[in-house]
DNA sequence: TCATAAGGCTGCACTGAGTGCCATCAGCCC
DNA sequence: GGGCTGATGGCACTCAGTGCAGCCTTATGA
């Protein structure tokens, strides 16, 4: 269990928050494991809605004014470990090696979160089966979500600053990623994480990088000098888009 | 800011379908866009969270329980249109014509949502401002358009039924043609809805449909299709010179 | 050993969103 | 007119979230 839990709540407090709480990790509050532990407890027993901030504050034997000063909100104490994951990820796009190949960097940011989930595979399916039956959990797991997809696009951004419709590249790629990794994540939490989370996930961002990557439909043959490129290209295909093939193909952009 | 522009006008032909549809409050509420316009003023002129529901019912001059009648939440006033939107887009997905390419139909039906923002570009414009600058309403706004990911998802699940990695490949295009709907559109509210909304939304779904629309299956082997074209090159050649060569093997320029 | 300062924890009071219930008042059909 | 229906308004209530002030523990210094 990590330490900062942070949202994008009501501004400034929840950023406070989250610095004291990272600036000290090695410090661990039993009271924030408690806190979660008595929510989910009661929230599998008797429903998210029927469960009043009250009523966790109370199993867990902790003034209520205390909950919020760990969880901004209701809901953060359902994603106790997002923050942290986040800002792993953003760390580790930030301290890139820019001369790998941007769309597989950001697969392996993705990969982040998947390990995340795997750590912990029991809590990740009860979370999974309560968020599914709570409309607000739905809709705060997508906020959630959305901070890592503008993470990975604020990173194509910049890998692709400069090339034509960069921008709109960088934002639908990152798009595929999270859908890809999400649809083989969810049908990981449907398995009760009894399957390979981590095949189901490698193969799903196969096919984005299939889709969007260089080589597929650009190959390099295999028999051809080094210094040879074919590039093969529907005839009706946007000239735009097969230029930009062609760039990857080549090595530049 | 004019009334007639914050209230969601209904030409003749939304009307019609306002009638059609069983589920929608009855066929002509002035209550209703009374405290849409209400609510606006309010927001623009004193912000989002400071102006709380019992200022908009007392500017409306309504009582503040029908308010809720009209719209489950606070945030849906900023969002009165949407719901005849996304019932809208699944009807028109819903009464397909399977004949036609599955990415071509989506892309059509995310064009429909465009089409909704640019009746009247004055209120999307405002409301772009007030939901990018409060993160309650960023947080709604996600939840606003993960339904219409998921219309567009199942859509092309059933499209894709028996297919391999058919629920993959669903979400996937899904998310990429949403991604590259809401830059588009993004960017077109950005210029306070002065450039071509269409034709730059046109532009990013064009790269979506060129990445997932025919799957280019890179027939290397005996007789290629057609409309397929193989170029090659060195790769060292100068740039310009190899995409006049395309040009020409393509048939253009 | 004791005073003091600091920080975490608690209780309390308050705002505001959202809900359930019932009274009211319009139009409408018999 | 009398009753029915549906839209509206008012009232009271729950609960999430916040600001504030006080308390308790702990560390530090004389």
């Amino acid at each position: 269990m990590s330490s900062s839990s942070a949202a994008p709540r009501r501004d400034g407090k929840a950023e406070a928050a989250a610095a004291t709480a990272t600036s000290a990790p090695a410090s661990k509050p039993p009271m924030r494991d408690a806190l979660v532990a008595a929510a989910f407890r009661l929230f599998l027993e008797r429903g998210y809605e029927q469960t009043t901030v009250d009523d966790i504050v109370a199993l867990a034997g902790v003034g209520r004014r205390s909950f919020f000063r760990y969880f901004p909100s209701k809901e953060d104490v359902v994603f106790p470990d997002h923050e942290r994951c986040l800002a792993d990820m953003k760390e580790f796009l930030a301290t890139g090696d820019d001369g790998s190949e941007p769309v597989g960097r950001v697969c392996d940011a993705a990969r982040m979160v998947l390990r995340m989930y795997a750590e912990n595979p029991t809590f990740s399916v009860q979370r999974y089966r309560l968020t599914k039956q709570v409309p607000g959990l739905r809709a705060y797991e997508l906020s959630v979500v959305w901070r890592y997809e503008r993470a990975l696009a604020e990173y194509l951004r910049g890998r692709f600053a400069g090339r034509r419709d960069g921008t709109l590249r960088a934002d639908v790629i990152a798009a595929a990623v999270v859908a890809a990794h999400n649809n083989a994540l969810r049908s990981w939490l449907r398995s009760d994480g009894h399957g390979d989370a981590g095949a189901t996930v490698d193969h799903a961002l196969g096919y984005v990088r299939s889709a969007f990557g260089s080589p597929p439909q650009a190959p390099v043959g295999e028999g051809l000098p080094e210094d040879v490129v074919v590039v093969v290209s529907r005839r009706d295909a946007p000239l735009w888009r097969v230029v930009q093939e062609l760039e990857a193909a080549l090595g530049r952009g």
